[in-house]
Order: C-alpha cells, then structure tokens, then sequence
DNA sequence: CACAAATCTCTAGTTTACGTAAGCTTACAG
DNA sequence: CTGTAAGCTTACGTAAACTAGAGATTTGTG
C-alpha cells in the first residue's frame, strides 16, 4: 500500500503551494519518488515529511541553501563511521542552534509578559478612579 | 547627561549597519532624538533598544512591515483606556505566536534528540563488532 | 470519446531587506 | 586651514524565495 499522492495532494497537505515544490525540487531539495511516463510526479511520505523539516529548519532561521546541506541527515543512514559520526556532529550543533533560539524566544516572552503586567496594571488603575 | 550618539555608535552598538538604520527610517519604525542643522542624525538610548526589539521581532518571524504595526506598542503609553485595552490584546496575541513557535521548536528539538541518540547508538554497535 | 481539472515546462516578474557607488557636506585633528 | 573620517541624499543593484503567466499535455469521469 504505498499509496502515491500527486503534486497538488502533497502541496495541500505540506501547507505550501505546488510552485514552492517545483522550486526545490530544482534546488535539489525534494525528488519525487516516481516520476511516470508523461512527467507526472508522485510523492511518498518522505516527501511530506521533508517539507516538514525543511519548515522547522527554516524557522530556526536556515537558509534554504544551508537546510540542503544538512536536510539529508535526517533521512540518510550515512555509511561508514566516518559519516556517522560527521553526521552526528551537525545533529549536535543544530541542537546547541535550537536551544539558543529556545532561549532567546524564552527571554522575548518575559518581555511580553512583563509588558502584559504593565499594561493591566495601567488599566486597572485607569478604571478605579 | 542626555549624551547623544551618531548613527555611526548606534549601529556599532546595535550590530547594524548604518545603512540598515536609514533604510528602517524609511520605513518608519526608528527616528532619529534629533536632527542637527546639517542634517546629521542623533540618537538616543531609545533608539537602540528599538533596534534590539525589531531583532527580536524578526527572529520571530515577522517581516519588517508587520514589526511596524507592533513595534510602537512596547514603547508607547497608549492613551485612553480602549488604546490601552488594544494594546494589551496585541501583545497576549504576541504571547500565544511565541509560545507556539516555543512549542515547535521544542518538537524540533526532541527530534534532533533523537537522531542524536540513534547514531550514538548505531557508532557504538559499527565499534563493537 | 469529450472535457474539465490537474500537471507539465519555461520564462519572467515580484517582494523583502538590504548593499554599493557617486558626489557633496560637515566636523574635528594637527 | 587642510586633510580625512563620518554623514548626507539619490539612484541603482542584488540575493533569496517565491509567484505568475503562457501554452501544451494528461488524466479521471460521465
């Protein structure tokens, strides 16, 4: 039952238009799993999965070109010891890259929060004279 | 000691360049304390914690345009209660976008933990054989 | 088999967020 | 009082990430 979903479906589903997928199907992004005799593509999971972490990488403020670089070791059992362990160094700095943004995301919220406080506060001030 | 600055200091300070600072007047979001016969540019301290506001701004994502609908409101004292109540609803709105980016990025994390945990894994067995 | 909806390729345009260069003015150091 | 470093304005350039349009093809449905 590996079930095919053709370009529009996985658009849908990825929350991205079709063209965004043309587009990094030529940065070397995202392939289709088929491609049948009249140039129709056809997707699998993966791909859906791909876009997913292509979003949460840029969210933490990749570049597409950086996310291309590092995009496959999610998906690629790197072979040898070698790989693996190159792979898991950049697994390890990506980590240390979310936890600083968690952080600094952590300190705006204080910021907003306090901000939240002061206003209420002038509010409730405001209405009690 | 109102001790001003050029746009020079500021955009050292701010880990800007002073092209960016011209560029964000143009668009409205910073403007200078003061603008001396020539045309020079002062600042003061507020004009760098702005800067240090739209940084955090744009690591949340939004676009300049966007920033300058919100920005005023971490440095203005709305007047009026309905100003004040507009306020405060923008700025718990700006709570639940961070706090929902906090959670994704927390998602990401775990994941990233487990990949780390997978090839740790996977390095140790390919050494015990 | 007709036909609307979905895809295809290819090229060109758009938006955002600045950067670069030119030519002129201003401020301070020696 | 003359450099020279910092600023000013104006206009054009650019990289990234899409977006849109044209015109042809394909595919599922009645």
């Amino acid at each position: 039952m590996s079930s095919l979903m053709q370009i529009g479906e996985l658009a849908r589903r990825a929350g991205v238009s079709h063209r965004t997928i043309h587009y990094y199907e030529r940065l070397g992004l995202l392939q289709p799993a088929e491609r049948e005799g009249a140039g129709y593509r056809y997707y699998d999971e993966t791909a859906l999965k791909r876009l997913q972490k292509i979003g949460n990488l840029k969210s933490l403020g990749l570049s597409l070109e950086e996310i291309s670089g590092v995009l496959d070791l999610y998906f690629e059992d790197a072979t040898g010891i070698k790989g693996k362990e190159r792979v898991l160094a950049i697994l390890k700095e990506q980590l240390a890259r979310t936890d600083r943004q968690i952080a600094e995301l952590g300190r705006f919220r204080a910021d907003i929060e306090a901000n939240i406080a002061r206003m209420t506060r002038l509010i409730a001030e405001a209405k009690t004279t």
